[in-house]
DNA sequence: AATAAATATTGACCGTGGTCATTTTTGCGA
DNA sequence: TCGCAAAAATGACCACGGTCAATATTTATT
């Protein structure tokens, strides 16, 4: 054998992910129809289906990749002095899984690996996302009492409760915020600590 | 006007109820098809979608009963004297959850009201699962120095988050409830409480 | 009882995700 | 340069959720 693939098949792939994203751009990710998908990259049906397991696995990649570059700009931030602080940090990544109802229902049913032995790029996001928060907790003013790889995965489990909550009354971000920030108080924030 | 509907659409959804809780109890949730449930009712299809806004309502329905039922039983025991009381209490409840993953996604998509101004039933199991919890924990050795409702929404947002991983490895019962107690350690306990 | 208005039911039809036997393209050894 | 086997692409086809104009049934009015 020479390579695994052909470059046939990988100009392929990269054609159908630059349509879905165009697609994605002019209107949005619950928008993208497949068959548009495909029209786009001047290929068949059954193509698109030879290069992804199905159109989660295309969504799964490309969440997973906007989700990843968000995650970059919270690596930059420096270890946050208040829950008031790491709220803000995790403004612009909150902000896009809310960005759409699809968005945030895509990201739930794969932030676990997605039922499949392989873990997909959402749930290896989240992973990155654990291993990159706990120093920062660590490093913050935070409880001392607690693995910080444990308290970054409550702070996870509190952002998808309170995004799921948010979803519901369709409020603005205020209520989001302050939800997060009260979560994040009682979790983080060793006992006694009166000042929020 | 007499009453606000028909006695004949009182029956024809009764028996959509029962031919779709049939169908579910001889093969499960998720294999659940629209036009078999319609066959067994003996009705036409435009009929199930004049009774069931989508399937996914109908499933927020039957499901919302089930976790309903599972309630009242949580609602039986006497508070727990320890987080693996609290786990041990929340078990059913729990594995129904984790019954199929197509449940699990159902779950999880209207647990927060559901994009709907009307709050459906599953949503309100879990506004039933905060209230009633709440007092619970309030009577148990657990941390006062919080919003006991408060308490309950980080439970249940401690279940979704375990429940997330563990349909991720295969992995049996245990690892989930091993892991649900070392969450409710943190979250329930007094720090300095050394025992577990 | 006759008629009209409101409500419920019907089923042909559609959109869209996904399949698969067949055909085309590619890489490679002779 | 000519097969030939493996890989990739094709597009007709299917499954299934959901729609809607037409029809049937019930209720209210006289």
């Amino acid at each position: 054998m020479t390579q695994p693939v052909q470059t046939r098949t990988l100009k392929t792939r990269a054609r159908l992910l630059e349509a879905a994203r165009e697609v994605i751009s002019e209107t949005s990710h619950g928008a993208l129809r497949v068959e548009e998908v495909v029209r786009r990259a001047g290929v068949a049906k059954g193509t698109f289906f030879a290069h992804f397991k199905d159109k989660d696995a295309l969504m799964d990649r490309l969440i997973g990749e906007r989700m990843d570059l968000l995650l970059s700009d919270l690596e930059a931030c420096p270890p946050p002095q208040s829950t008031a602080d790491l709220v803000r940090d995790l403004g612009p990544f909150v902000a896009f899984m809310r960005s759409e109802r699809y968005v945030f229902d895509v990201i739930l049913r794969y932030s676990g690996a997605a039922a499949r032995e392989e873990i997909g790029p959402i749930a290896a996001t989240f992973e990155r996302f654990i291993l990159l928060l706990a120093p920062k907790l660590a490093a913050a003013p935070f409880r001392k009492d607690a693995d910080p790889a444990m308290l970054a995965e409550g702070v996870q489990a509190f952002i998808f409760n309170a995004l799921g909550l948010s979803f519901c009354a369709l409020h603005s971000d205020d209520p989001l915020d302050g939800r997060l920030e009260a979560y994040f108080d009682l979790w983080l924030l060793p006992p006694g600590g009166a000042t929020a």
